[in-house]
DNA sequence: AGTCAAAGTGACACTTGTGTCATTAATAAA
DNA sequence: TTTATTAATGACACAAGTGTCACTTTGACT
């Protein structure tokens, strides 16, 4: 029994992502955002008190998509089957690095609601981490890899793949198969 | 025959460098930069025009500094002797990365003295590469890197290393080793 | 047709950064 | 000591973003 919305979550979300990967945190504005969504910037306070809230809300829900995902990846097979799974997923979303890097941007001080989605996204990060961290171990144990690399920089070099910038356009296919290859087997020729 | 100067450009260029690498381009200011320098904010437009001019010019002074020590760097040796050497310092210039990075943050639309600068800022990344790149052809001339990747990658995935974040404080010493290994071995065991 | 709750708007006051410039301060040379 | 010259300052006007709120619009339900 009210006015119709003129857009809903899932727009605003859309748009947020957009610009967000587009131009950064500092340069996002509620002024772009609503000049994006045609819509006044003093309708977007209707619903989020700021910009740390709005963004703070939106990593919640592409950190949640991300998740899921990432936890109904196949489990059955072995090491090497996974890790090549993880590796094409993680090039299939690779926003997630910029999405990583946006959670860190938000300062410290802002409201509560903020903050605990603040300590939520970090939990959310740390249990990413130890599912790949277990499937390292796993790679330890099935003697598939070298048990005196520490699991932070496996971890670490796997997931920076994902930023490495393709400045020549290299097919896709071709690109993530030779990263892959490296972390697997090296640049280096087997004499 | 005139006033002494409050600060030489090396002392502002170390300032805008620690501003720079802790907070970012758009965080960026005059006002935080002449309160580090424990000056006015409108003394540094004496010698700048604005931040894009200042950053600009800090950036070739950089650039040129860390090309020197690179094109300083032993050429006589065989190409994995050469490769190890420019790991390392790649390593121990790690902000270079960053700076890399801030280059293509100044806006395009800026004065004729910050667009040249650009420009000069871009021939002096591609010169690098395109060093490197004739490192690795020697790489595969020598048969040690596999032919079939291509120097896009080897490139790219080389320098990408340097910005992976080192969440557990491995040491240095380790951290690099460990990284160099997984390039050119990568992190499987051999059977 | 009338009601009213929620949606949307735009003007207002405030904050932070920018670039300028008249004024003041320091100092080497005359 | 005076002077010429350059360095430094801080006040001013302007631009862009923020958050608020009284007011207007919409449309489902009487």
């Amino acid at each position: 029994m009210a006015r119709e919305r003129k857009f809903t979550d899932d727009e605003l979300f859309k748009a947020t992502k957009s610009l967000l990967i587009e131009e950064g945190y500092d340069a996002f504005t509620f002024s772009k955002l609503a000049s994006i969504m045609e819509v006044s910037r003093g309708s977007i306070y209707k619903y989020y008190e700021n910009k740390d809230e709005l963004i703070s809300e939106f990593l919640m829900y592409e950190m949640n998509l991300f998740l899921k995902g990432f936890n109904e990846l196949d489990k059955s097979g072995d090491f090497q089957t996974q890790f090549y799974l993880v590796i094409d997923f993680i090039f299939q979303h690779s926003e997630i690095h910029q999405i990583l890097e946006i959670i860190n941007q938000i300062p410290k001080k802002s409201s509560n609601r903020v903050s605990s989605n603040q300590t939520q996204l970090n939990t959310y990060h740390t249990d990413m981490y130890k599912q790949f961290q277990s499937l390292i171990e796993q790679g330890k144990k099935e003697r598939v890899i070298k048990s005196h690399l520490s699991d932070a920089i496996i971890l670490g070099m796997t997931f920076q793949t994902i930023a490495i910038p393709n400045h020549f356009g290299i097919p896709q296919d071709e690109w993530v198969a030779s990263i892959r290859e490296i972390l697997s087997e090296g640049m280096f020729q087997r004499e």
